[in-house]
DNA sequence: TAATTGACCGTTTTTCTCATTTGGTCATTT
DNA sequence: AAATGACCAAATGAGAAAAACGGTCAATTA
């Protein structure tokens, strides 16, 4: 059984990451969790920040797998968007490193954080842009821009998920559910 | 013809607190621009912040008043609301000493510019709920929470207004009104 | 005598300096 | 050939000194 030192580094990595954020992980710490030296860290990642990438790329990874595995094909549009939408978010709302990212951008606006979670939302919204395309080709969706009604809908559960409970009582998965559905999907006008 | 001094501090208050945001705004400098003593700002007034309260009371007076001269009863519902919420926040955006509070926010974070701009907000969303609430009763909109609807709304036409702006064109103001319809009022999904 | 003022006060913020720490390298060791 | 840690220039942070701040009030003005 040989040491594996890549996949060391790699958990230091991102245990450092999502314990101290991205500019307070130094790579000496990194090296001493890793239990190697700190030029063997060099020899498989360019520089801190390509390592970082690293491990935000597999949180990413790990995001679009859990929103695949939501999709039901039996299923309608609208049950299999909410449930991946909002398993991907309470995923990231419980994600240490997303957790602690979204603080680090906060309190010191760290440019590398910002571009990681940038890199995230910009995940979640290729993969509801996809599905809603799927959904217009069923005839389950109207006529529209993907690409905006992704943006738009994004933005709702976002709403709805975190920025709702700053000033009220936070809401339950399946009053969000309702909302979503009532708001989104059918709209508030009455018809004529 | 005598000289006002409530008024002169006020009109050299707005005008610095535009300029510089409410941190980099010294008392001193406010007293030079309005040409009075620095203890004579303090007969008027009873410190900075509240200096600055009764400026931000100003303008949200200002786009409440905006607000309310949009709405047309003759009209109806959605091209009432539209054309009041496209025009404050158009004013906002244009707005001087908004433009600085919310520049102040996120540079620096500055507690009393987040309250203020939180005021702004919920004046915003006071009004909505308001003309959501007179749109259930003329049975022009569905039965629903008058106070999330008003937030969800809001959220909408800032992500169509200010968001989509930073990774797409900016659209126009009928472009908005068009997806303000389509989305909110009538909803994406195909009726069975 | 009522209104106005700016010198003044304690506190906070900024600036400057310098010792420490950082990301990254590379000659040496394994 | 792979791994290492002493080493380097650059970035950072602690701490002291100086400047600027909001607010007060005795003196001044009208």
């Amino acid at each position: 059984m040989v040491f594996d030192r890549r996949k060391s580094i790699l958990e230091a990595a991102e245990k450092s990451f999502s314990m101290f954020g991205y500019k307070a992980t130094t790579m000496d710490q990194v090296a001493k969790i890793a239990n190697v030296g700190k030029g063997t860290i060099y020899t498989f990642f360019k520089n801190k920040e390509e390592l970082f990438n690293e491990i935000v790329t597999g949180m990413v990874k790990e995001m679009r797998e859990l929103a695949r595995n939501s999709i039901n094909e039996e299923d309608n549009f609208f049950n299999n968007l909410h449930r991946s939408l909002y398993s991907v978010l309470e995923h990231r709302r419980e994600h240490q490193l997303a957790i602690k990212l979204s603080q680090e951008v906060r309190e010191i606006g760290t440019q590398a954080a910002i571009d990681a979670l940038a890199l995230v939302e910009k995940a979640i919204l290729a993969f509801l842009e996809l599905e809603i395309e799927r959904g217009i080709e069923n005839n389950e969706v109207k006529e529209c821009d993907p690409s905006l009604t992704a943006f738009l809908m994004f933005k709702m559960y976002i709403a709805l998920i975190f920025d709702w409970e700053k000033s009220h009582q936070s809401l339950t998965k399946e009053e969000i559910a309702n909302h979503f559905e009532f708001y989104m999907m059918r709209g508030i006008k009455v018809e004529q």
